[in-house]
DNA sequence: GGGGTGAAATGAAACGTGTCAATTTGGCGA
DNA sequence: TCGCCAAATTGACACGTTTCATTTCACCCC
């Protein structure tokens, strides 16, 4: 249907290889013959197949964006940088959405493959890289978003999440704070167990008690559910920290229904700094990560390496978080009971 | 590098067309031939090639998606409903977020059309067509999302937006008030002027005044600016409708600096319902669209264009919108300045 | 036993591009 | 006038599929 080559070397009158240089070695090309091809290809309005161009070079420019979660603002404040720099090298970006389920997140690696895809960047939703092997073997430029490189056979862009953890450890502890609860998303997720360790190492130092418990997803849902068995089982702190910023919304909600104030009687930190963390309920602490920018130099790293996959080195970016605390957080106050 | 039908043909002693009829028609093959591939493909982990075979048939099973503004909660629960419609028919989804410039969106269009997609799903950011005049030519399957087709020439899955509109001032007026404000998005915003639309409507019938006002774009920072200048210049009225969430989560913002309270001093209502509206400093009374059914709705509508040309009739798709009030409005009260 | 039948497998062509060796053209010097 | 060189252009091939007309083969019936 679309015109291709061979229609526009037709109306050009010359051959399809003169249709190519003009479009790939212009300088090969005379002058008259490159005014004639390029007014042939305004006349029929012609562009080249992606598919054709791909299946020649044998991969595709093309990105595959995997993420557990479309729906949290985090992600997508990521994939915003990832579009960005796609386009700037003419690149396209596939969503995929694991929904933070393996057997999702398989698939779509399948669908990646099957797409030749150049690049992969992924928040995976296993520590293991053995999903990835294939597509490594293949010579798949994959970036790990979010945590950093466990292996040294891929890029990874990240932010120092044990620090971030520890920011937040040490914003309640000095705030007064002694009884720590760490609302964790479900096991086993690679991101947040760097929160995790951040947190316990700064709490073990100032020998501060954390009790954890789990939401079952990194969902407002979640976190409201999970908070709300945890107060019926009697849990008793004054400080919260969360393993996201969803968490956190979803929690406050439940303490409030429960009748606790935050920050008078919990104190309340989330995790990411996402947009409505400032507009929620009780403005929320939370620390702080360069999402866009950690987004676009995830994908400057991965199309880097499909351009030129012979002089890459793999490579470990790693920005810094920030504590940014709000409404949510205040000091400690004798409990008055 | 990956393996190719010909290897499996080679690994399994039989000819590329024999491999071919296993994947395509099984039914052709005997059954012994039949196990020797499949375990030949098993072996090499083949996965056929997209581009190939889009090559053949012309069209990407691919989709694409345009969205105004990836970082909206809004869009990106409909393309969750885009999504899982598309992995369910082994289609794919390129995200293309046009950020409300029509440059950035004729890029993704051409984009699109290099790819040979089979379908765009677009929330456009003009109201013609012509942008898509020439992928419609080439039988691109175009839905429109979330306002009702303009022509007859394609598909669309929308909301009642003129319904939504009339909803919401009903409510503020059915409260008491008689001096409405529209906080409206930048001019020309397709699918919002149909709620305008259908506000002002509601509002001429009931003999109420409205007093429009427009923010540059349609986020929560330009909801705040808009806000923020109308109150310097001496705007004054008790209910406050927004174009979307986003706009009213800011307006708040700015509402609140001014000393003034919600719902006390000003009722707001916005539009859209995303997940924070019910978790925003004042739980908002907002305007539901049914998000993910949009998304699934439209997605199933391109598909199934794609898969069948033929007998394809063109369809809107449209779902009603639902009042969910909460606590940012209240009953109008006498002035007490 | 020969001819016909249907199932099974084959091989070539086509999709649209990029590459590259081979060919043509024009200009210039001898 | 001839030959040579660089510049410009050509044409064939490969990439990995699908399709379809053709071939091969075993079997059954008269």
């Amino acid at each position: 249907m679309a015109a291709s080559m061979k229609d526009v070397a037709a109306r050009a009158s010359v051959s399809l290889g003169t249709v190519s240089n003009v479009l790939n070695h212009p300088d090969l090309v005379a002058t008259s013959t490159r005014l004639r091809v390029e007014e042939a290809i305004r006349d029929l309005g012609f562009i080249p197949s992606a598919a054709a161009q791909q299946l020649r070079a044998g991969r595709a420019k093309v990105l595959g964006l995997v993420v557990p979660d479309i729906a949290n603002p985090y992600f997508m404040e990521v994939a915003r940088g990832v579009e960005d720099a796609a386009l700037e090298s003419g690149y396209v970006v596939i969503l995929c959405n694991s929904d933070e389920q393996a057997e999702r997140e398989d698939r779509y690696l399948a669908v990646l493959e099957s797409q030749r895809v150049g690049g992969i960047l992924i928040a995976p939703v296993r520590k293991s890289l053995k999903p990835l092997s294939r597509l490594l073997q293949h010579g798949v430029a994959v970036t790990l978003l979010g945590n950093a490189a466990i292996s040294h056979d891929v890029c990874s862009a990240s932010v120092d999440d044990t620090l971030g953890g520890g920011l937040a450890a040490e914003h309640a502890i000095e705030l007064g704070h002694t009884r720590l609860v760490w609302l964790a998303g479900p096991r086993d997720i690679p991101r947040v167990s760097d929160r995790e360790a951040g947190l316990m190492k700064a709490a073990r130092s100032a020998k501060v008690h954390v009790t954890r418990i789990a939401a079952a997803q990194m969902t407002t849902a979640a976190g409201d559910t999970a908070m709300d068995s945890a107060l019926a089982n009697g849990l008793d702190a004054t400080a919260l920290l969360c393993a996201n910023d969803l968490l956190a919304l979803g929690a406050i909600r439940a303490l409030n229904r429960a009748g606790l104030k935050v920050p008078d009687d919990v104190s309340v930190i989330g995790y990411d700094d996402i947009e409505f963390a400032a507009s929620a309920a009780v403005p929320l602490t939370s620390v702080r990560q360069p999402k866009y920018e950690l987004g676009y130099a995830a994908a400057k790293l991965v199309i880097g390496e499909c351009e030129d996959p012979a002089t890459h080195a793999h490579q470990r970016v790693q920005f810094q978080p920030q504590l940014i605390v709000r409404a949510s957080t205040a000091p400690s106050r004798p409990r008055t009971r």
